[in-house]
Formats: C-alpha cells, sequence, structure tokens
DNA sequence: TATGAAATGCCATAACC
DNA sequence: GGTTATGGCATTTCATA
C-alpha cells in the first residue's frame, strides 16, 4: 500500500475534495487546487488504481437504509496471544455483518459492530462468528435502542417498503 | 422527507447499485435494471433532489484518513431517564470527534465512538463531552489498538504524510 | 405524470509536447 | 505537468401514452 509520505499537497487535496464529492467535473476541481485539467484526471486515476480511494459511492439516506438492529459486542478471548488475535481478526473480516472491528484495551479484546436484520440472524451470526473454536471465551452484547449517530457505509440491502 | 414506500421497485434498484458505485455509466444501470437512459437520469436526480440520496463521496483508504486514535466510550448516566437521555443525545450530535453513537441496553446507556488526534485531544473532548453537568455520571474508554474492519464516512481532515 | 428517442453540449480520455 | 483532438456521456427537448 502507498504511504501517506507519497500523497502530496496536491493528492490531499484532491482527496479532501472528492471526499466531500466525488461527483464534481474534474475542470472545477483544477481550477480549486491550481493544477491542470489533465493533472487532476491523471492523479484521480492513480489514486483508484491503487486504491487510495477505495470506493465512489452514493450515501443514502439512512432512515431508508438503516438495519433493523446494530449490536456491539465485547469479545473476551481464550488466551490474548498474538497469534489468537491475528486469527481471529483475519477471521471475522469475511462476515458482512461485521460493519466495525477494533482490537481494543482494557477487559475485552474485541469490539464488534454488527448489523443484523433480526434476532434469529444475530443470533446464527454468533454462533458462526464467535464460536468457541474460534478462541472466543465469551463475549457480552450491548444492543442499541436506536442510532443517534451513524457514519457508516451502509452495505446492506435496502429495507423493503 | 420522502417516505420508504415512495421508492418504487426501480428506485431501490438503483439506490441498491449506486450505494456501491455511483460512477458506473447511467447506460449500463438502465440495462441492468430494465429501463431506458433517459428515465434512469431522471430518477436519480430526483432521488439527489430529494435528499434520498444525500451525499456523491469517494471513500478513502481508512489507513489513510483514520484519526490517530479511535476510542469508544460507554456512558452511564445519573439517572437514564428519558428526559435526561434526550438531552444528552441531542448535544452529543454537535461534536464533530464523536463518528458514531448509539443508545443502548444493559449496565451502561451510550455507546459513543470518538475519533481524535491525540491523548490530549480525547482528554479535552471527555471534559467538554461528558461533563457532569451533562448529566453524566461515569464513563468507560475502550481504546482501539487497531481498527481490523472501518466502514466509517469519514469526514476529518486528512492526516498531514 | 410517467416513459422513450434524438440533438446538443460538456467532460473524460488519450496521445503528444 | 500542460495542451489538444477525439469519443462518450449526461443533458435537454420533444413526442407519446
Amino acid at each position: 500500500m502507498r504511504k501517506i509520505a507519497d500523497l502530496d499537497r496536491f493528492d490531499r487535496q484532491l482527496l479532501a475534495l472528492v471526499r466531500q464529492n466525488n461527483l464534481e467535473p474534474a475542470r472545477v476541481l483544477a481550477d480549486k487546487i491550481g493544477l491542470s485539467l489533465s493533472a487532476v484526471l491523471r492523479r484521480l486515476r492513480r489514486l483508484r488504481d491503487e486504491k487510495v480511494i477505495v470506493a465512489d459511492i452514493a450515501v443514502v439516506n439512512p432512515a431508508l437504509t438503516g438495519s433493523a438492529l446494530t449490536m456491539h459486542v465485547l469479545v473476551q478471548m481464550q488466551q490474548a496471544g498474538p497469534q489468537t488475535m491475528d486469527n481471529f481478526a483475519r477471521a471475522i473480516v469475511h462476515h458482512p455483518e461485521i460493519t466495525g472491528a477494533w482490537d481494543i484495551t482494557g477487559e475485552d479484546d474485541f469490539l464488534l459492530k454488527v448489523q443484523v436484520g433480526s434476532m434469529e440472524e444475530y443470533d446464527a451470526f454468533t454462533r458462526r462468528a464467535l464460536g468457541e473454536d474460534k478462541g472466543v471465551h465469551s463475549f457480552t452484547t450491548l444492543i442499541a435502542i436506536r442510532n443517534i449517530i451513524e457514519n457508516d457505509v451502509a452495505r446492506r440491502p435496502l429495507r423493503d417498503g
């Protein structure tokens, strides 16, 4: 992956702009940062090719997309060695229900943010992702009653009307 | 705001597509959902005008944008009455450091996701946002050692190289 | 009030300096 | 990194149901 140091002032300015609006014509961006049209297009292409920009998406009103249930799960491992931690971290990446995951300090080892459509789905998820064969000792579920702030790029299907 | 029921099958299909890639030519989208080019462009324009699509953005690699520090804060209120909860919920919305907030079940009342540049900044944030005058009884900080999954649409400035 | 079709104008692309 | 010619795409207008 490219290092931050490899991004010059123009790259950073471009990213700051397209992160707010990626439909703005390159010509406008060029004027804003004081570069030519082609330079802007070349840089944007490279930023996308090199996965500095990982996606270009429309953000849909959360009221329309919000999952039925948002859970946070505090996970304690059986033994918090680097090996076990890494294995678990690598394993959870593939679960689409998990929209956030952090390796944390304190009593617990991981914090997961999970979005599911129903309690049944959550139950199935825990069995699949947090079974004891994964090195998990125990976990605590924090059920979200209400989403107050939710900045996630939701990738779940839209709720039906 | 428009109700979900007002979105027909075509609108939902369009949203599902542009939520993954908003740079795809309308012609391609039209083929995928079985509608004409003009119909697709009209619908997209309306979805944007009516703020069903609230933004069109490039998602930047979290390793480059992620704040130096991601914290999760479990907050216990002095008294968890609806009044206090609502006041707090309304107050926190204005803090830019908070990129996620949920009203949760269990021992604690709120879970906050906070992104800051340094420990000093976090300390200042807690004093500002979680002072006792806000009705907060106590809070526990979970420091993220590592971001394993991070789907947030970060709107903070890029870190300098 | 919706779609579908065709003419216009803008924008990204690519080859070159 | 900048400039120019080309192709593609969105936009607009019109016709239709």
